[in-house]
RNA sequence: GGCGGCGUAGCCGAGUGGCUCAGGCAAGGGUCUGCAAAACCCUGGACGUGGGUUCAAUUCCCACCGCCGCCUCCA
């Protein structure tokens, strides 16, 4: 039974889906207004390991995400390289699909982009406005009247009064809104940006409109899980549910945040400007240790990724790798092998724990060690469970376990032949000659009781 | 100021009122190997500080210190 943290109970809950087998979950993506950086890494592997892992729990999972194709740092963006708003969201939307291809995050089911829904986001604000929670500014924009929702501040456990209060001095005090926490539904055309025509006038939406309706549209009322980043809680997730249940509409039934990816003991964000890009990232290291490093930590707490931690965890995955291999040069079919069920129990108590990936890569670790271990022993059968073992429970959270078993080049195959005829004559120099020659190729020797293979580096 | 979180061995990082216990990386020692590579085994060292509750606290309570997040665009 799976229990999660519900960020609008503060609980830990078990969790019940809408409808029986089946999984809705709408995930806030990206601004695409510059590169990727390593924190939209994390709340992307996040929950593809959310969603790997309920799909693998049997559940049949639709999975949206979407794409803020139009907002004021698009806009900023396009002025300064001179481009077009659609120029500029494009090619960092096709930049971030990419990189997370590299991840290995399973593309959603559905991303919907904001500028495809201006006529529904008009429609709800229309609504919003008709039933009193919405007021016009001519000239400036259609505001929510966060009065008429007594129920705000519920998801982010704020008081509007607190806010008031925070709000004179940090909040930009707009005469036009009846209140400082009043926030745009729309918002009245400027020169120069792009515009919608609507019922109060050309202009855009707002920014949480967006998510209220296209969620609504492609999950239906009361869908499963709403996810994002920690930081997006307030006002984002505040402001999408109070408009979308001040139109009487039941929103999201959990809600789930992923903790922020800090460097230096801060949080890397686009405005502090002390990110990495996922690009370098990824280039420097294996995109599986990207995603390990990520798992080690327990994605609702804050999680530090420097140098040494990636290559920790790529170190790690490799032994996965290394394990894989030594099983498939001992001729170890683990295809078709039953998974032990210790290791996968253990798996699923740690997973259902609201997705307690560190402890539950503790469970493949250990599997991993006792895969060696049969293998040592020559239990071969032991060993094609655990290695299935292995596969099966990394795969769940996203990880490919390689062999890199080295094969079909016969420039190294005549080498490696050489080399164990110098070693059979004791010629051990020549020997090493050879190998380090292969070495300087990035070719690496093993020498196992199956005889001798090669990998890459 | 309001709300929330964190402080665990060299590093990252789980977890628990008492049981040998995470796990990864690193270090030292061993086994295997001609030497390596890979693997396995063993070892060291932890729970921010001060109180309290308890037969027993790293785990519960209080205080303190330090760090961080949200309160503004942000994954």
């Amino acid at each position: 039974m799976l229990r999660l943290h519900d960020t609008l109970s503060g609980r830990t809950v078990a969790f019940e889906p809408r409808d029986e087998g089946r999984v809705s979950m709408y995930v806030c993506g990206p601004t695409v207004y510059d590169v990727p950086h390593l924190g939209h890494a994390r709340t992307a592997v996040v929950f593809d390991v959310v969603r790997r892992y309920l799909a693998w729990s049997g559940f049949d999972v639709a999975f949206v995400s979407n794409v803020t194709d139009i907002d004021d740092n698009i806009i900023r963006r396009a002025a300064k390289e001179n481009s077009t708003e659609q120029e500029v969201a494009r090619r960092y939307e096709q930049l971030y699909w990419d990189e997370l291809d590299r991840l290995g995050v399973l593309r959603p089911n559905r991303s919907p982009h904001a500028t495809e829904y201006v006529d529904d986001m008009i429609r709800m604000i229309d609504e919003l406005v008709r039933a009193g929670h919405a007021y016009v500014v001519e000239g400036s924009g259609v505001y929510f009247a966060v009065d008429s929702f007594p129920r705000y501040g519920e998801l982010s456990h704020r008081k509007v009064a607190d806010l008031l209060e925070s709000a004179g001095g940090r909040v930009e005090v707009d005469e036009e809104k009846r209140s400082p926490v009043d926030f745009a539904l729309w918002k009245a055309a400027k020169p120069g940006e792009p515009t919608w025509e609507s019922p109060w006038g050309t202009g855009r939406p707002g920014w949480h409109i967006e998510c209220a309706a296209m969620s609504l549209d492609l999950l239906g009322e009361r869908f499963d899980i709403h996810g994002g980043g920690n930081d997006l809680v307030f006002p984002h997730h505040e402001n999408e549910r109070a408009e979308a249940e001040a139109t009487g509409r039941r929103f999201a039934r959990y809600w789930v945040h992923s903790g922020m990816l800090n460097v230096g003991g801060q949080k890397m964000s686009k405005s502090l400007g002390n990110f990495t890009t996922l690009a370098d990232a990824l280039d420097s290291y294996d995109p599986r240790a990207l995603r390990l490093a990520i798992l080690q930590t327990h994605y609702r707490k804050a999680v530090e990724l420097g140098a040494d931690e990636l290559a920790a965890a790529e170190k790690a995955g490799h032994g996965l790798d290394n394990m894989l291999r030594a099983a498939e040069v001992a001729g170890v079919d683990h295809k078709g092998a039953e998974p032990v069920d210790e290791f996968v129990d253990a798996f699923r108590d740690a997973m259902d724990d609201d997705f307690g990936t560190p402890e539950a890569l503790g469970a493949v670790f250990e599997a991993s060690r006792e895969a060696n271990k049969a293998l040592g022993e020559g239990d071969t059968q032991r060993a094609a469970s655990l290695v299935a073992t292995v596969v099966e429970l990394a795969g769940v959270l996203g990880v490919e376990v390689r062999s890199g078993l080295g094969e079909g080049d016969d420039a190294i195959d005549a080498k490696v032949v050489a080399r164990n005829e110098a070693r059979a004559s004791r010629d051990f120099a020549r020997a090493d000659d050879i190998r380090d020659e292969l070495a300087a190729q990035g070719i690496v020797l093993e020498d196992t009781p199956h005889g001798t293979v090669w990998r890459r580096t």
